[in-house]
Order: C-alpha cells, then structure tokens, then sequence
RNA sequence: GCCUCAGUAGCUCAGUCGGUUAGAGCGACGGACUGUUAAUCCGCAGGUCGUAGGUUCGAUUCCUACCUGAGGCGCCA
C-alpha cells in the first residue's frame, strides 16, 4: 500500500507514549484502512512544499488541509467567539439584523441589486423606467451594507446591542483589505458617548488579541515562524499598551510637523490617504491608534455634529500593517439637525422616515462602532491579503466555488 | 475605476540581445536511510515558454489585442 499526501485514512491502533521528539503522543496501528488515495500526486494541487498564497487561492477547495489556511480557520474562529464572548459577558443582546434591505442611501458604498425580474426581459413602466413594482418586494431591493440604521432601532428598545454577519459591497475594490462580501461586527450603546466607544472597541480588541494567544499559541508560533516574526509579541503588548488616542486636527498637526513628504495633499479638512494613516500609526506613533472628530463634510450624515459645528464625532482605529479596522461614531440624535444633515448629503428623509423617527419618539443619544472581522485576522496573523482569512473570497471577478 | 508588474516543467523562478538538443530548486516517481515532524542521500522522468493575431526566411523571445493573477491608489471595514 502506497500513501501519499492527503490520502484520507482511517487507523485503529492502540494510543501510547511517543519516542519521538516533538510530539507527546502516537497510534501504534493495528489496521489501516484507506477510504480515499489521492489520482495523482505528481499534479495533486497541495504537493508537500511550499506554496505561494497566491497559489492556494486558485484551488479555494483544497487550501484548507494546508497548515497556513488551517491556522488561519482556528483562528478567525477563535476571534469570532472571543467577539461574542465579550458582548455577551457586557451585557450586549445580539441581533439578527437583514442581509437583504430596500434602502440605497446608508452612505457606505456600493450596492449588489437583489431581483427576481428576468433579466432578459425587464418590465418598464410608462416612463420607461424598470417597474419594480412588479417585482419581488415590489420595490428596489439590495444587499445591506451595514446593519447600522436597523440595528439603531433596537438600540433603542435593548440599549446595548450588536449585528455580526456578512456584509456587501459592490465597490469594485482592488486591494487587499477588500472584499465584496465580507464579516462585520457592529455593536451599539444607548446612552454613550464617543468616548465610551472608543472604551468598549479598545477592550473588545484587547480581549479577542488575549483570546487568540491563549487559545491558539501552536497557531501564533506557526504564523512568528512562517510569516511574521513579531505577530506574538506585537499582540502581546497590544493586551498590555493602551491605544494612542488623538483627535483628527492633532493628527493633521502630527503629521505637519514630521516634516515628511507625502504624494496625497494634507491640510485640515481632507480625510486622510492611506499614507498618512500608515505613516502616523505605523512610524509616529507605532501601535494602533484612535483618530477622533474628524470634519464633518468628509463622513457620513449620521454622525454627531460636535459644537465647534465644523467637526463629528467619528474615531476610525488604525492598525499598523493593515490601516483601519474599525470605524464608528456617536449619532447625530437631534432631530432637526440629523434631517438637515440629510439634506446636505442628498439623502432622501422620506425613504428613511423610520430611522428619523428614532429622533421624534424618546430620542437617547448612542454611539456605536463596525470592525471588519477579516482585517482583525489579518492583522492578527500577519497574513497580509484578507482573500486568504475568508474560506471562499468574493472580489470583483471573482466568485468561484 | 485608475496606475504598475507578471504569465516558461505539478509549484517557485532563471534564460533565450529572434536561429538546431529551454535550465535550477522544490514536488512527483524509483531506491536507500530513518524517531522523523515544511528530514537526509542516490537515481530518474517531466515543458507545442497564458490565448489569438501580426512582423520575420524563422518567434517562447519583438509588436498588438485579449484573458488570468499580483501589487499600489481611490472607496471603506
């Protein structure tokens, strides 16, 4: 009997004290069953070498039994429990927000369409223009972005709660902290202001970070090994630091002072490039870092206007290595001032009436924060590409398997 | 969406300033060895050089288009 890489077998034997050098344990087989022998290994896709990630990604199928994909699995689900685990023990409900929505203007990007019109013969109206009505929902239907708006409604009946599911986007992103569907945590604190929502983010992450080098040190030492030398000990005084906390015109004020030249423009009231927040998370300041109250023209109409009546009260959590992981803001929980900046946005208040409404019946302030599930392995790892933290990756062109 | 790079053996790459038999490492295969764990030693096989056109006496090498992959930027998580 010839076996080769990955055949599938089943052994009975009895489990004694191993000899061997780096393992505790061994099977002293008694019989060897085999339910699976692999065609061909000369062209069998997970050879016993080395692979590029790359590589792997193109046989999604098969990369699991590889030891980097597998390390990367145990991980992802380590984090994702730890999420839980620590909402949960907080006080937090989770909710079940809807994947499929009938609002286009959250603000976060592009929507996928969800229909059940032919396609090949769309029904138009007497304006020329497609008759929804006739399909589904019998009205435009879409992917949600965010469980944001909806998971708000709840924060307001149960006060602490959070959504933690997929999410799309049909931005067509090419990067490596991108993907078109992806995981997002979102939690939501009635009665918090900013600053609290930066306290629960920074203790969500610190108690995930010291989760996952409990539970999956064998994992982290593969990862310091293979892929990046200083993912444990990065992690480790992660737990230990507190985040560096600054608020968007200090960190234009920062970055001013460097003296360091950059390709992107940089004076107050541009949002930050990608250079930017690398240089200062990465090099001025070396840890992650809490930007806060960014202006207000450059994020979302939901966001609470401070009193300087120029800024909001957002804080993006940059990551060195994979830049933000994390977004959110207190809400803008006046009525009169949340439909203005509606208004101002181009948004249509009337097809939000049910989130304004938040705002005419016992309006509470709140703030709340989404992390994206894969930049968090990724940063946690060191594997750099988030197609490789996701089992089955959807990028633009790309939804095989 | 924009910019850049790449596509040669199962994989990762080298190479051909256009010209008879295209190289290496790893893997596979055959054998030896073995308390080995992303081992060691010996041997051997394996390639219409991404696809389609074009230039040329001749193209894997030059040109064009397309496809695929990667990286950077923008958008954000």
């Amino acid at each position: 009997m010839k076996l080769t890489k990955d055949c599938a077998v089943i052994i009975a034997g009895e489990l004694v004290a191993s000899q061997g050098g780096s393992q505790s344990v061994e099977i002293l087989a008694s019989s060897v069953e085999v339910t699976g022998f692999v065609e061909n290994p000369d062209t069998y896709p997970v050879s016993p070498k080395r692979h590029t990630v790359e590589y792997l990604r193109e046989h999604a199928h098969l990369r699991i039994r590889t030891n980097l994909i597998s390390s990367v699995a145990r991980v992802r689900n380590t984090t994702s429990i730890a999420i839980h685990e620590y909402l949960q023990q907080n006080g937090f409900q989770w909710i079940h927000t809807p994947l499929i929505t009938a609002s286009d203007c959250e603000g976060a990007g592009e929507l996928f369409k969800v229909t059940t019109l032919d396609l090949n013969n769309i029904p138009k109206n007497d304006k020329g223009i497609v008759d929804h009505k006739q399909d589904f929902f019998g009205r435009e239907a879409y992917l949600t972005v965010s469980g944001q708006l909806n998971l708000e409604t709840y924060c307001m009946g149960l006060s602490k709660v959070y959504t933690f599911g997929p999410t799309f986007r049909a931005e067509n992103s090419n990067t490596t902290r991108h993907l078109a569907e992806f995981w997002m945590v979102e939690p939501e604190i009635a009665f918090a202001t900013l600053m609290d929502d930066a306290a629960l983010a920074q203790g969500m992450l610190k108690h995930v970070f010291k989760t996952v080098l409990n539970k999956n040190s064998d994992d982290m030492n593969f990862f310091a090994q293979f892929i990046d030398k200083s993912v444990v000990t990065r992690l480790e005084s992660m737990v230990n630091d507190d985040f560096e906390m600054l608020s968007y015109t200090d960190a234009i004020k920062r970055l001013e002072a460097s003296g360091k030249s950059f390709e992107n423009p940089l004076y107050w009231g541009v949002d930050l490039a990608s250079e930017h927040e690398r240089f200062l998370c990465e090099e001025l300041i070396g840890k992650p870092t809490i930007v806060t109250d960014y202006p207000k023209d450059i994020k979302a109409f939901y966001m609470r206007l401070n009193d300087d009546n120029k800024t909001v009260a957002a804080m993006d959590i940059l990551a060195p290595g994979v830049g933000e992981i994390i977004g959110g803001s207190a809400r803008e929980d006046r009525h009169d001032i949340l439909v203005s900046r509606m208004k101002d946005a181009g948004i249509d208040h009337e097809m939000l009436s049910w989130y304004v409404d938040l705002r005419r019946y016992g309006s509470a302030p709140h703030a709340g924060f989404g992390l994206g599930l894969e930049r968090a392995v990724s940063y946690i790892t060191g594997v750099q590409n988030v197609r490789d933290i996701i089992p089955f990756p959807r990028t633009p062109k790309n939804a095989a398997y």
